[in-house]
DNA sequence: ACTATATGTAATAATAATTGTTACATATTA
DNA sequence: TAATATGTAACAATTATTATTACATATAGT
């Protein structure tokens, strides 16, 4: 992971979550995470068909949480925006002549897969409303 | 991470690990890999001064493990490549002005720390000579 | 000493990934 | 119908990663 994605939308769900009564714009969003608003929309879309965000549009319209924070954790969030394995990427195409080349990429899957689900079971212990809460 | 160095580094060291008689050129590894040679060099050199590895020139040069595979550990070797977080990044300059904005980065730093604690205490369990004794 | 061969490293190019921007269609409320 | 917000495509800019070229330096064997 070596973008900003993660912060990004964990930061889009706890200023949702810190102002559930209200219908934020994106542009709002965008102020408070110093980014483009096209990019909040863009996660804001993405976040609607995961069935986690509903939005509005027109003249007051804007973003709410479609359900309690309570039940939405960390591990939900970090699969929808995860692109890469924590160890990083396999080489392409290790020698099949080689007898390493031609396992690595299988042990390195192992190994990753191991990692992955590491931090996917400790992030599913936190939820949405745990992280947000510390912002009150 | 979103590069392939841990791929690249623990295919070299595996490569090592399974040839302990010989001086593997960097040539002999990039083929393995199936990467340019100057790649495996400069991880070679990052290996030597991190005392890993020992590498003689000239003729009938090459490079061996500098210490046994046993003592070596696969957080030894996350550490040494390692430039993201698990989480990835922050954004840069969130809105101090806002409650949210001005603590995000803080807090994510925390649950950074914590996935990364996780995945590095997974690693010291595993050594080098574990990994590589799949390819024999 | 000379040749062959290997590392060490700088400089640069090429590619890929990420983020930002502009523009405008569409929807909604008052 | 005016004001305002989302939705999205197209493209530009930036940053990160990997590959390539070139050559200096070191070493072994003849």
């Amino acid at each position: 992971m070596n973008n900003t994605r993660f912060a990004t939308v964990i930061h889009i769900l706890s200023l949702l979550d810190c102002n559930p009564e209200e219908w934020l714009s994106s542009e709002w969003i965008a102020n408070s995470i110093n980014i483009n608003a096209v990019i909040v929309r863009k996660e804001l879309g993405m976040l609607q068909e995961q069935g986690l965000v509903i939005s509005r549009k027109g003249k007051d319209g804007g973003s709410q949480l479609a359900k309690p924070s309570t039940v939405v954790m960390l591990s939900d969030i970090y699969a929808l925006v995860k692109n890469a394995a924590i160890l990083g990427k396999k080489n392409q195409n290790p020698n099949p002549k080689c007898p390493v080349g031609k396992e690595m990429n299988n042990k390195l899957d192992l190994l990753s897969t191991e990692m992955d689900a590491l931090v996917m079971e400790s992030l599913k212990n936190k939820s949405l409303a745990d992280f947000s809460k510390q912002f009150r």
